[in-house]
DNA sequence: CTCAGTGCAAAGGATTTGCATGCCG
DNA sequence: CGGCATGCAAATCCTTTGCACTGAG
């Protein structure tokens, strides 16, 4: 967790950044939260902050490569750790409730997947930065 | 194609909506397309369709399966098919210009796939409904 | 002192909705 | 005729931006 805040400082050094009171409370909400978090979430979870600051330290968290937008369903932006701060996981995403939860799949399934995404990249000339994969259903609090 | 047509207008009915001329031309457009197409781009391929009647009839061809919306990195709501009505496929997500285009994996690979995300889903409580598998890099218009 | 960071309020912009009209069944 | 479909314009709502103020270095 410290270690979390040390990298995040000093890829906000790189740029010119500062690691202010709120920018490390929004860190903290993502190292605490099991999964991608909303504007709002992270609002209520670091009290005191201002919507229109929190827009911009996402911004600029993200920028600095300390965090990443999650895509999901609604219209709602979400976010989490980088991947390095982390580790590699992918996401459940409930199409009625729009929650998002992490898990991991197998390492071998995992290596076969990254050898074919890289090939398919390749053959359509992308560079393959990363892949996201994400399970859509409906979870068990939505079910009726 | 025309197949495509049939069977978007027997879902429609199924939901005692009419397969008008509006509808059968966002499905065209689709169709023809090579990959998800954002409203804009929809608008203009169907010449005389209002914005307003654009998105309620992507809202009803959504509801009644005969398309299916698109997460992306942008703002902006990109719709293609269903599954049903195409092959199944992933993207490849280019996130400088929002490009995406579709590519699909070796059977033996999705099946492994499949295999991993239902049980993934069960012991999360999901109902796995579909998965979206998204490659996410610069595409070669992009990279500089 | 300087310049990044913050809060407040107003502006943006994709999407949605209210309402009157047109049109298929 | 009844109800879905459409167009126009106004309203929504998440997000962004302008501006003045505060604070760290």
């Amino acid at each position: 967790m410290a270690d979390v805040h040390a990298t995040a400082g000093e890829r906000l050094r790189l740029d010119k950044q500062r690691y202010t009171e709120g920018r490390r409370a929004i860190v903290a909400a993502l190292v605490a939260a099991d999964g991608p978090q909303r504007v709002d979430e992270l609002l209520e979870a670091c009290a005191g902050l201002a919507q229109s600051s929190a827009y911009r330290n996402l911004a600029v968290l993200e920028r600095t490569g300390v965090i990443r937008r999650v895509v999901a369903l609604d219209d709602f932006a979400r976010y989490e750790l980088a991947e390095d701060l982390t580790e590699h996981h992918h996401h459940l995403v409930c199409e009625v409730c729009g929650r998002i939860e992490d898990f991991t799949i197998p390492a071998p399934l995992e290596a076969d997947l990254e050898d074919c995404l890289d090939s398919v990249a390749s053959r359509f000339g992308f560079d393959g930065l990363s892949h996201q994969l994400d399970l859509v259903g409906v979870c068990d609090r939505c079910r009726n």
